[in-house]
DNA sequence: TATGGATTGGAATTATTATTTCATATTCCC
DNA sequence: GGGAATATGAAATAATAATTCCAATCCATA
């Protein structure tokens, strides 16, 4: 009877991307109610993993029999099995961000190909994202935007590792016409640059263990003229905590010897157009 | 009998993170099993989401009803209820990242605090991120990597918004004893730079949507040497795509104006530190 | 338009799972 | 150390959910 419907020659989907595809192709030849169901699985993929065959079937308006005959033209034996991969899903992309991590150091410690060494990295953003979101203090953050968004000028403060995010903080705020100066270590200018601060202007100073020396330099030589600074670094042990008005800490997770950016980049991000913001609310504009 | 156990005056935790507090809290006051069965549920929220009364029990060496009892120990009236919360965390945290990020673009608009504007980035980072570990291509990443690591210098291209991506790799480049050049605007010397590149070397050019028309300009001129190049751009038709022997299509999300560059950044780690892995592994060094 | 096969709906059945109950053990206080 | 209160284990029970079955319907083809 049912023992040699076309379950026998054909794999069955074990995760969701291969699903995924398998359902997409077929589409065409699937019958009314069960590509209605089809459809409905691909596009409410959690109703699937958490719902019970009757409430799925209600919501897709059809009998939970052909919900499981769905699942059974796919190669499952049963409505339960169909739903694990959709669950697998879930547990996959989801919690096990660190746990993920750890894996995919092993692996490509172990010299699995390059897909893994980028996985990697996804992986350590994802995870650095979690983490500051949970942790951010929502009253620094308001703080740091306030006190920025007084300054006269913006002068954005950082070296190496994470010169890449204040040179994205520098085009923002250009962006915005806000006016800004950015440090760099390149021209050998920066004490001098730094002599023109005043109290009316502020900093944002990014430095990460091990802290740049020039960084801290100068950081210390700035606050020492009065001009506030807010802080993005990764410990309150941080020497440039102690300069700061404001200090944030960014818990970024690393990769193959390299921390991710992600988290800081998105508050630095905040920052900028928090300020952006602010100025457009008070009406207080400058030129650039 | 059980009607007036401390359920009343209590509120139910509806969220995970309330509830997590709250078993905290507990945590001593709690008798020894539902303590043993309470720091599982935190260990393992995964299992609990998912598994039945029977497995989370003896995966936690408990009996079911202690399950139970835990469960209702919280405020809830059974285990199931004590699940849903478990579920939602998921729910939450994973597949809505597309429509959480529209949420929050209408609350930041609406002008909802700077915390809206913080997660708004997180979001837009998160979303990139998880498009681009969907859609990359493996076989690219191979090929880029290998064109990469038989160069003699990697050039490094990229202006405005790209910048801080190139100034990255710069970065990593570096620290991996790998020679680079990063072709700034900074400095008005590009086109001497370029001039000395050969087809022995290779580019890394980084442009997104409004084309630099210096990089594009740069890009060409250098292509024209026979120096081949790896793009990183935002579709098929960008002008950069036509010069590149390997291009990969990075769609990033925005928030308030500004893309993301999680998943650029991402992809360039994982570049640079295959190019240095590709090049240990063939034990073919260079001096920095 | 009749006929066979596939598809569907809905209820009956079976399986699984949560919950309750009660006997036993442990703990805490006097 | 005795006794009450609390906690725990194990099995019985109730609830819920998956699956099967069969009659009704739809659809294509001769």
């Amino acid at each position: 009877m049912s023992l040699d419907t076309a379950t026998m020659d054909e794999r069955v989907p074990r995760d969701f991307e291969t699903l995924r595809t398998t359902i997409l192709e077929r589409r065409e030849s699937l019958p009314k109610r069960i590509a209605q169901i089809a459809a409905h699985a691909l596009d409410n993929p959690d109703d699937i993993a958490f719902g019970t065959a009757a409430s799925i079937a209600a919501s897709a308006g059809v009998q939970p029999s052909t919900l499981i005959r769905f699942a059974q033209q796919l190669g499952f034996d049963g409505f339960t099995s169909l739903q694990q991969v959709f669950r697998e899903r879930l547990r996959e992309r989801n919690s096990s961000y660190d746990e993920r991590l750890q894996a995919l150091r092993a692996k490509a410690e172990g010299g699995a190909g390059h897909r893994a060494i980028f996985d990697g990295f996804v992986a350590a953003a994802s995870t650095s994202l979690n983490d500051i979101s949970r942790t951010l203090d929502e009253a620094h953050l308001e703080d740091a935007i306030s006190l920025l968004a007084k300054a006269e000028t913006i002068y954005v403060l950082a070296k190496r590792r994470s010169y890449p995010v204040a040179s994205y903080i520098a085009y923002a705020l250009g962006k915005l016409k806000i006016r800004n100066q950015l440090i760099e270590s390149a021209a050998g200018l920066n004490a001098e640059m730094i002599g023109f601060a005043t109290p009316a202007d502020a900093v944002i100073a990014i430095s990460f263990s091990p802290y740049a020396p020039a960084t801290i330099e100068e950081a210390r030589s700035i606050s020492e003229q009065g001009v506030p600074i807010v802080a993005i670094t990764d410990s309150s042990f941080s020497p440039l905590a102690q300069f700061a008005k404001v200090w944030f800490e960014v818990a970024e997770a690393d990769f193959a010897g390299f921390r991710s950016l992600s988290a800081t980049m998105a508050l630095a991000m905040a920052l900028t157009v928090g300020v952006g913001e602010k100025r457009r609310d008070t009406g207080r504009k400058r030129k650039a």
